[in-house]
DNA sequence: TGCCGCCAACTGGTCCGACCAGTGGACTAG
DNA sequence: CTAGTCCACTGGTCGGACCAGTTGGCGGCA
């Protein structure tokens, strides 16, 4: 057994990249927030005494990570942004691709997410939530003789309600982020369904069986209904030797 | 009701934006493939009829999303990246600061994963994964001589084999992602607690207790076993407020 | 007086050329 | 055949330059 100082193996500190750093500090410190704005580039210069190549390499990773947003000729400079999903999308979609993310590890992963958060949302559910649920039923139904992208539209407001009576908001952006990916996958598929309007019948009946669940406060009911729909929902694209794990989810 | 060919806001498209789009294109496509090395910055200046500025903000973008690493004096050039969790971690824990995320919704959220993938794994698990988590058992127990530290890495490799098991490579990955970020915030706290022998030693005792439920094949009964112990192990650093939306988890 | 249109002072986006400290392979001397 | 040197090339940084676009103020017009 080794022992000794645990030296750590030392990388060059960039030049920018300690601009990136001071910058983040500042904002997880509450020196900068949202809607304010950084001073233009070559004031940036003059503060950090580097090049302005530097200073443009360090927005140039902000940027990419959704921490700020340049526009030419904007007089008040660069602008901090708030937190978006869509940094988070953008990896969510890397991992898909590239670690080669099944779609019925995606599928499962809603069905989790979407079960617990209605599982939670039947206990601490308001009255007018139960209403705003009520509603959104309503709109799935309307939506249905619009078109498709109606239909999903209000799914999505569905389930977006959802999350939020959950009052978990890390499991709402999830629940958005892989709903994108899922969709931005297989999106043109479904739409292109022969029983489209079936399915969405369907889908609805589904939902307003879990509303019925979530009213009399039988969360894992609920859970079920909404696990059962999504695998119905999603379960023919996925081959066939993927869908025991997603059947795994469904059990009582 | 308006209508017509739905324009849609164009802005300007950034030469360094559309460098990342095709090398994150190529990837995609599978032409680019981790382990592979890109041109060197001159020569892609000349692939690309850019000025190095741009050629240079384009890989600071690619490297700051994990995609690529550049090394000075490298005669290979940047190096394409294997997808790692750190840019996903990177987001949530930015999400975690910026967007104020709580404790207790970081502790549901782990609750909630944990819970679906020890359910699923009682279902999938082989027999000898069965073994692999014995014997992670008996490498905690082994651990809380040891010190915290060892405690904590031998927790995370019985949760990882879990989550292996589940054959969901997202419900793993974010599982680790969170777990960093909650260790991150309240690591020192649990470090220091004067009762942490006593703690591990509970802790053990639960996933013991999980085990055995995974064996019968009883999923339901092993995740409420391990969303109670997340929930004992953590809640005494959730505010009282918080702590009624981690109880509606547990709930059977 | 009040409105409108022009203009100048910015902004960010891109390009160029240069220098530096490293790296690593080829080449040479032993 | 090995060991040491050397040099071509790498990425990191710098400074200056030009362009197109935005913006706000200034001046002229109604």
């Amino acid at each position: 057994m080794t022992k000794g100082p645990q030296f750590q193996p030392v990388q060059p500190v960039r030049a920018y990249q300690r601009i990136v750093e001071q910058v983040e500090d500042a904002l997880a410190r509450g020196d900068l927030t949202p809607g304010q704005r950084l001073p233009s580039e070559r004031e940036l210069v003059a503060q950090f005494a580097v090049s302005r190549s530097t200073v443009r390499e360090a927005l140039r990773v902000l940027e990419s990570n959704g921490v700020v947003r340049s526009r030419p000729g904007d007089p008040n400079g660069p602008e901090i942004l708030p937190f978006s999903q869509a940094a988070l999308r953008k990896q969510m979609v890397r991992l898909a691709r590239v670690d080669e993310l099944t779609l019925s590890e995606l599928i499962g992963f809603r069905m989790i997410m979407d079960g617990a958060a209605i599982q939670v949302a039947s206990r601490l559910r308001t009255e007018t939530e139960l209403d705003e649920l009520e509603h959104t039923l309503v709109a799935m139904r309307d939506a249905i003789d619009v078109d498709f992208a109606a239909f999903g539209e209000a799914d999505l407001a569905f389930h977006e309600l959802i999350a939020r009576i959950s009052r978990n908001a890390l499991i709402q952006t999830c629940n958005e982020v892989v709903r994108g990916v899922v969709l931005s996958l297989i999106s043109d598929k479904i739409a292109h369904a022969p029983n489209s309007r079936a399915l969405m019948l369907e889908s609805l009946h589904h939902h307003a069986d879990v509303v019925d669940a979530i009213r009399t406060g039988n969360g894992h009911a609920a859970a079920r209904i909404a696990r059962q729909n999504m695998f119905d929902y999603y379960a023919g694209y996925v081959p066939d030797s993927e869908q025991e794990t997603l059947r795994a989810l469904i059990e009582d």
